[in-house]
DNA sequence: GCAGGATATTTGCAAATGCAAATACCGCGT
DNA sequence: ACGCGGTATTTGCATTTGCAAATATCCTGC
């Protein structure tokens, strides 16, 4: 039984994940934002507004733990809650406030700086082949191909 | 300020090992070993005796969480902790039993089923290039470029 | 217009996590 | 031989996590 984990592709994504994960949460441990809530702003960066499920979606954190985080990042002023009454009651969207934004803004250039560090020494084809390649391994994982194969 | 997150590097891999992550838990909540119990016996599969420090290097599991996982792995009778008398005597090194590696061979197959989903219609050549361009993100990132740049 | 099933979010709870302090041990210098 | 800084592991503790149940609201068919 021949196993070598060292090119095992889980292995590899989930020890660069680690690695990026602290080295940036160490980093921006003097914000007012840790990891995860930096990961809802960025994502209300690229559309405000949207609804807890949609930000659990695009973060992968899970609903419920996001649920709890939203509610910190109230109490710290960066987000507010709004359930609109015309629409879906069910429904709660997630706004970014002033501080929020001047959070985000604070944010992007580290987290830019990280990206490059990340690649350093990578060609612009490079990057954009890896890139490309994470989103359909990605794709590959989120369609019902699990389905079929479980 | 331009920040799009859905190309930032630390987003897509982010994404793609929280899927990866849960998609295969799910798959051996069957078995005896959890998903970091099967990072640990992989890690061992590849080099039986390690000490904990060494195990948590290779799978990126914080030491204290590491020491805890051990400790279940040994009341399921996975390893075995041992402490060399002649070695140096602050060293525990982890051992894998009968029982772990035949776990070890149940899971085997399970996580390679998994990679080649996660590597659906990726040539021979695509899937060697994002091996070998993951390296050397994780090389950009663990050597000492962070703390040169921090 | 109401019952019943579906969907969005929150909450209960037990388990996992990670930092920091404690412990155990080594080896060097004197 | 002794103390002392250094290293390996464990433990204390507060926080985070995620599954499952509870809650709130919606919508469809009758």
């Amino acid at each position: 039984m021949s196993f070598d984990f060292t090119t095992y592709l889980p292995y590899l994504i989930n020890r660069t994940g680690v690695e990026l994960a602290g080295a940036f949460s160490r980093e921006i441990a003097q914000h007012v934002v840790t990891l995860p809530m930096w990961r809802v702003l960025a994502a209300l960066h690229h559309r405000d507004g949207l609804r807890i499920s949609d930000v659990a979606g695009l973060t992968s954190i899970d609903i419920s733990t996001l649920s709890r985080l939203i509610g910190k990042m109230e109490k710290r002023g960066l987000v507010i809650r709004r359930r609109s009454p015309e629409a879906d009651g069910r429904v709660v969207t997630v706004v970014v406030t002033p501080a929020g934004q001047a959070a985000t803004r604070a944010i992007v250039p580290v987290a830019q700086r990280y990206e490059a560090i990340a690649l350093a020494g990578f060609t612009a084809d490079e990057v954009a082949a890896l890139k490309q390649m994470l989103i359909r391994v990605y794709g590959n994982l989120s369609g019902d191909a699990l389905d079929s194969a479980a």
